[in-house]
DNA sequence: TATGTTGGCCAACGTTTGTTGACTTCACTC
DNA sequence: GAGTGAAGTCAACAAACGTTGGCCAACATA
């Protein structure tokens, strides 16, 4: 079958994505993808150069964070886990990056580029409390979030997955508001 | 070299855990774990019999939770994070399950039958609060603690990284306290 | 009809993987 | 001192991997 250059190339890209979130960057093959695909192997290598570009390729996104400044401060904690959910269950793209960040460089390297280019910024905005830096916010916020993806979208615990979405929120969502706003603890004075 | 063939053995298995902690279950080869405990590669296969078996021994461990009825209520959060950071720290065990079970299914099982055997029972006797199941509190608590240990020992995302030990307790201890013992947030009710 | 370009397939390469079986070497018992 | 069993080495296996280069067929332009 003969097909345009770049419809062959977004078939392949679609594959790769599905292959990286459903086993990491290791485990899944050119070979799969291009069977996926199908395509030959080779054509692969053709349109991507190598492995290592076709997952730079395919881990390429965009959290699509929407600024929180509008969102009265009290609520921001709910707004982002919210969006986060929407975000997991949407797209596979922070699948695959969790996927294969816990065992490639690159990838890991690409996961910390994202929450410093993306999430840090928004959490900037609303982190009004000086007693702790957005910085150290956006990484609290950061290890809640992955946290509740990779036991309810990776490792699926029961418990985590039968959870509904809004129990989800009404539970989360509160630690994220603190780790957002809150003042932090002050460490105990000693005299 | 002759040795004793328990001691060949444990040389093995402790090799191996660096292995799988370093690499995670795909990327660590039989060949390099024989290599660093300086034996040949078939003794690997003579003594585990397989790559699976030589993980699965590798990765049987323990939680090393103490109960909590004896503390008071109002710090079982805080022990629980202390606990957890000892254990991330000082044993290799459990990133050798988080590198591995994000892309190894009997990883994964293994990784829900240690929180559901060990973490679940411990929180059980603290959950007081009758508005939420247990397990549900196990499943949260569970999300934020790997959350954290994702962040700070295999992302290394530096606002995480750079935290002390104690900012770390003080962030998250209150969240882990609240999943634990306080009363789930009822639902919006509609009229 | 000739020609150059381009999408696609095929076969193979060199390497690495888990795994196997035969062989050697030591320590001990009869 | 012959013989047995276990500890350890060596070479090789089949399979899978990423990757390469050559060949074929369809199209566009002349």
């Amino acid at each position: 079958m003969r097909r345009a250059s770049e419809e062959t190339k977004a078939t392949i890209l679609d594959a790769a994505r599905d292959r990286f979130a459903a086993d990491g960057y290791e485990r899944a093959t050119i070979r799969a993808i291009a069977a996926d695909a199908c395509i030959d192997p080779s054509m692969v290598m053709r349109y991507f150069g190598s492995k290592e570009k076709l997952f730079a390729a395919a881990a390429h996104f965009d959290l699509e964070l929407p600024s929180l400044v509008q969102v009265p401060r009290s609520e921001v904690g709910e707004r982002l886990v919210r969006h986060f959910l929407d975000r997991w269950e949407g797209d596979e793209a922070l699948m695959i990056l969790l996927r294969s960040g816990v065992t490639n460089a690159v990838a890991a390297e690409r996961m910390q580029a994202i929450f410093a280019e993306q999430l840090a910024p928004v959490v900037a905005e609303v982190a009004a409390d000086p007693s702790a830096p957005a910085s150290t916010r956006a990484g609290l916020v950061a290890s809640q979030i992955l946290g509740l993806a990779l036991c309810r979208y990776v490792l699926r615990f029961p418990p985590v997955v039968e959870m509904s979405r809004e129990e989800v929120v009404r539970w989360v969502a509160p630690t994220v508001q603190r780790y957002l706003a809150d003042p932090a603890v002050p460490p105990p004075t000693p005299r």
